[in-house]
RNA sequence: CGGGGCGUGGCGCAGUCUGGUAGCGCAUCUGGUUUGGGACCAGAGGGUCGGAGGUUCAAAUCCUCUCGCCCCGACCA
């Protein structure tokens, strides 16, 4: 393409709104338009990048045996009904009327029409296993659409939906499905990992994340440093505690703490790290009681963890200052596990303590020396808290580290939720009734964009990885207005790239060298080549590699080639 | 939904406190000079100051209501 005729501009400034990089680098490229909050325009440039994902993604998803179709994105309210999600969904489904004020809804997810789909097409276990797959618009009125198409309310995402005879089947089916992704992410050039996940509302036994690792990532996920163990912070683990303890060393005392009620206070009142104290947390019981969490000072209580804790309330409530008064006797900031009259649970790392600092559960008081069996019985022990950086693998190697992902992709095993929702049944070898199990894997393919940006920028704009760059080749003319010669040499070159199917773009603005260099680079085309008088005198033309600055000259009737040679066609 | 902030040419902002009839940079257009890292000179177009109502001789500026957007949090898979 020709940029002389592309009316898009570039932007030194990027809109005060933007606030990730990805997000301005979008908007000062001319990637994408918002249209409103959350809904952008994707201009060409950004387009092409998008296609280019999709291309890996439809060529994976097709080696892998899915089949693509294309699902609508309004749906019928009755297929929600009766999955029962009209009424779970919540606001973020968005809702709608037609003329004849029946609902509808614009499809945040397709499980109910595929399902549907399955339960007329689907007659027999010869059928399975299959896999259906669609790249297509998706609605989600987020709460905070927010970071561009990062987070956007329409979006384009990639689902599958797999259908199973036997677990074994859909064990099978899933772990293609982790290949395909492994695969596709790779070819991207992605950095990025998959990582266990909660199976959250959704349940089933297995779900993992990938996850595009860059700070600016919205979920937390913890990365072993020794082996590919990862998982999000929601689940991540640490080995348990083993029963082994240093022996005491101090007596118990009683000491005046008077208004020190957090573990900042305590540690600089009675000079003791944050380690060596501990938290006693009291949330609501699942039957009308109280439970207390007991937790280590300089850990935080992981409420999706708690909350599956038989006894414990779901979702996850901490118990009001009245109910924390009426069970303990003390107000919250001076509890502690000694002497405590409701249920215990203890997490591992508090557990393992000697000489532990806690509250005396009395006002303005606070024990030191505290140890487990000889002060207080020992307690049901517990997985409660976060991992930190520092915290052992859990499987025994290597330590963990806290890393920002972008999720960009997500798999489950589904189970039969929406297959016996939706009754969908096949026959079985034996004639009978099979309800099938299911399996879902989505891919965001417009957030992949924004997360391949976050992870492949400088400070003068986007390094597009080459299988996703919207072009492969810039050519870039110099003063071309006063030299037939330039003009003649870069007409021959895009001409020739655009016969070998080699995505060209050719910037021949009538513009200042500063211009175009500045544009190349905001752009990310991988590979660049200046045409101009000046080496073009002594027969050579400059090329420049967008990702490792490399600047060299090369001859004129060799460049086509060292191109083909550097793109590998 | 709670808290905070912001709405002024396409973009970035000043002007608001202390009312006096809208300005700067970028971008765009015209002419000229320039030409290997976002040029310079001269000129031009473009804004009912988010919207509605009110106060006032006079409102971007003060008051009321309202809409939109952004940030933090909660919520959500």
């Amino acid at each position: 393409m020709r940029l002389s005729r592309y009316p898009i501009n570039t932007a030194k400034e990027s809109p005060a709104d933007a606030e990730v990089i990805s997000h301005k680098l979008m908007l000062r490229a001319g990637l994408i338009r918002r249209l409103a909050a959350g809904i952008y325009t994707f201009l060409p440039f950004g387009l092409r990048t998008v296609r280019k994902v999709e291309a890996i993604v439809r060529e994976e998803m097709d080696r892998a045996g899915a089949l693509e179709l294309l699902m609508p994105a309004v749906q019928p309210a009755e297929l929600w009904q009766e999955s029962g999600r009209w009424e779970q969904y919540g606001p973020e489904l968005l809702r709608l009327k037609d003329r004849h004020e029946r609902d509808y809804v614009i499809g945040p997810t397709h499980e109910e029409v595929v399902t549907d789909l399955a339960r007329r097409e689907l007659k027999s276990y010869r059928q399975l296993p299959v896999n259906f797959y669609q790249i297509q618009t998706k609605f989600r009125d987020e709460i905070r659409p927010r970071f561009g198409v990062m987070r956007g309310r329409e979006f384009l995402m990639k689902d599958a939906y797999s259908f199973h005879a036997d677990e074994a089947s859909l064990a099978e089916g899933y772990a293609a499905m982790k290949a395909a992704y492994t695969r596709m992410f790779q070819r991207m050039g992605l950095n990025f990992r998959a990582v266990r996940a909660d199976t959250g509302a959704i349940g089933g036994s297995a779900s993992e994340e990938f996850q595009v690792l860059a700070d600016s990532g919205e979920d937390a996920i913890a990365v072993s440093d020794a082996d590919d163990y990862a998982a999000n912070l929601e689940l991540a683990t640490t080995p348990a505690f083993d029963g082994r303890r240093a022996p005491p060393t101090q007596a118990l005392l009683k000491v005046a703490t008077p208004g020190t009620r957090t573990i900042a206070e305590l540690m600089a009142l009675l000079q003791v790290p944050a380690a060596r104290c501990v938290k006693t947390l009291i949330v609501e019981g699942a039957a009308g009681d109280v439970v207390a969490l007991v937790i280590r000072g300089d850990h935080e209580l992981n409420t999706v963890k708690a909350q599956k804790l038989p006894g414990v309330a779901t979702p996850l409530r901490m118990a009001t200052a009245a109910r924390v008064l009426a069970a303990t006797g003390t107000a919250p900031g001076f509890l502690g596990p000694v002497g405590l009259n409701c249920r215990i649970v203890v997490d591992h790392a508090a557990a393992a303590l000697a000489d532990f600092v806690c509250g005396a559960n009395e006002p303005d008081v606070h024990l030191t020396g505290v140890n487990w069996s000889r002060d207080l019985p020992e307690a049901q022990t517990a997985d409660l808290r976060s991992v930190v950086d520092g915290d052992p693998s859990p499987s025994g190697k290597g330590s963990l580290t806290i890393r920002r992902g972008i999720e960009v992709g997500h798999i489950f095993q589904l189970g039969r939720k929406y297959s016996e929702a939706l009754k969908l049944t096949v026959l079985d070898p034996a004639g009978k009734d099979l309800t099938p199990l299911m399996g879902c894997y989505g891919i965001g393919v417009t957030r992949i964009v924004a997360a391949a940006i976050e992870q492949n920028h400088d400070d003068k704009g986007i390094i597009w990885p080459e299988p996703i760059a919207p072009y492969l080749v810039l050519l870039v003319t110099l003063n071309h207005e006063r030299s037939e010669a330039v003009r003649a040499q870069a007409d021959r070159l895009y001409a020739t790239f655009s016969a070998a199917g080699i995505d060209v773009l050719y910037d021949d603005r009538d513009a200042r060298p500063g211009v175009k260099f500045a544009d190349a680079e905001l752009l990310g085309i991988p590979h660049c080549i200046v045409i101009g008088d000046r080496s073009l005198a002594a027969g050579k033309l400059e090329y420049r590699n967008r990702r490792t600055g490399e600047n060299s000259e090369i001859a004129v009737d060799e460049m086509v080639a060292e191109i083909r040679r550097r793109l590998g066609r």
